[in-house]
DNA sequence: CATATCTTTGACCAGTTGGTTAAACTATTT
DNA sequence: AAATAGTTTAACCAACTGGTCAAAGATATG
């Protein structure tokens, strides 16, 4: 019983989830998801009462896991150029596992923005700042950090979560999609270091 | 007759523009449309035979929309760090304008990826490509062009289609999402300028 | 002014959607 | 094995959705 009863409304979330991920809560049909889970519709409701409170069951979990990793990366004790590479990486390598989420996560937030708290609750921005404040030392404005942390997240998530567009234009310049992330995981990590390290220069040239 | 006709054809137009940008296909209501326009639901018909066509040309003028004013930039005549920084200026000018429509664009392709035909039919990929390496000369490898490509946009893109999230974010660091877009019209530009002039640098370093 | 054409409307329809319910089935407890 | 509790199902429902239609209004043409 407690055998099988874990085994049905997981397999009701896991479907739940593949589809609510794919088209969103809107274009997300209930009877679509008891075909996938191989259940009638009525069991949907038996083990979660309504379509929001499924839907809500998969969005916590997925806000975890999107922010699980992430926030860890930059308490890492290592060279922040090597935190950087390091970040990419990781997040990279993540998206391509998960491709669909990023668009989930940013397209279900724009709909209902109370479901932001989910994510802030579990994530501690200033903190984050003053790591990389400290690792970056006096060269860089303090102003400055808010806009590299966006610039970063910029970098790694956009072209997986416009990969239909991207990929598009790639393919009409002859590039394989695949290939091309392959090596982003290389450039754009070398890309900010750059950006930073000319910042440097630059910051120091003018103390003079 | 012509001049009212144009004008409740068009009113059904905006009105429709405004839902499908906000809401996506999936979610709008034909007669949240009518209501908007002002007009009965099956006027909406009368113009437009099906709620499919009428998102169709939608989506065919806010693709125009989209990319009228991004091809052209880079064929300007100016150095190419202004080029830069102009693209910066419009272009997240533009977003601030129509904040919704990455999104949107970005879903809908999702949804369905005949519609990217729509935009690559009307811009020159390769075009734009050669532009960029004429301009930046031979310390850059004609191979990461399309990565530079890709980060420009997705710099200037991201942070407007995550707008409730980047906001949300700024927020609980005492940030203002206005305020933080105006100054990112300078730093992202910089940042992007900085990238290229160091690797320009250290290739110049490698040849000797 | 009568007729023909175009525009607008309210009422309606068939299909779909999230959700309910009573009954059948299964497992547990006594 | 009988009673109890938990699980699964088919049939059903009310609300909503995109779409249709006949008739009423408006406008132009003769």
């Amino acid at each position: 019983m407690t055998k099988d009863d874990k085994l049905t409304e997981e397999k009701i979330f896991d479907a739940a989830t593949e589809i609510f991920e794919e088209k969103g809560l809107a274009a997300t049909r209930m009877q679509d998801i008891a075909d996938r889970a191989g259940i009638n519709k009525a069991l949907l409701h038996y083990y979660f009462r309504s379509k929001d409170k499924l839907f809500n069951a998969v969005f916590d979990k997925l806000a975890e896991k999107i922010f699980a990793k992430f926030a860890s990366i930059f308490e890492e004790d290592m060279p922040f150029e090597d935190k950087i590479r390091f970040f990419f990486t990781e997040h990279i390598k993540f998206l391509q596992k998960n491709p669909k989420l990023p668009m989930f996560i940013i397209g279900e937030v724009n709909r209902s923005p109370e479901l932001l708290s989910k994510f802030l609750d579990r994530i501690n921005i200033n903190r984050i700042k003053e790591k990389i404040s400290g690792d970056l030392g006096d060269d860089i404005s303090p102003d400055v950090i808010p806009h590299l942390m966006v610039s970063i997240i910029s970098l790694s998530v956009f072209p997986v979560a416009a990969k239909p567009i991207i990929s598009g234009i790639l393919d009409s310049a002859g590039i394989d999609y695949d290939s091309f992330m392959e090596e982003r995981i290389k450039v754009a990590p070398e890309f900010v270091i750059n950006a930073i390290k000319q910042q440097q220069v630059e910051s120091q040239n003018k103390r003079k």
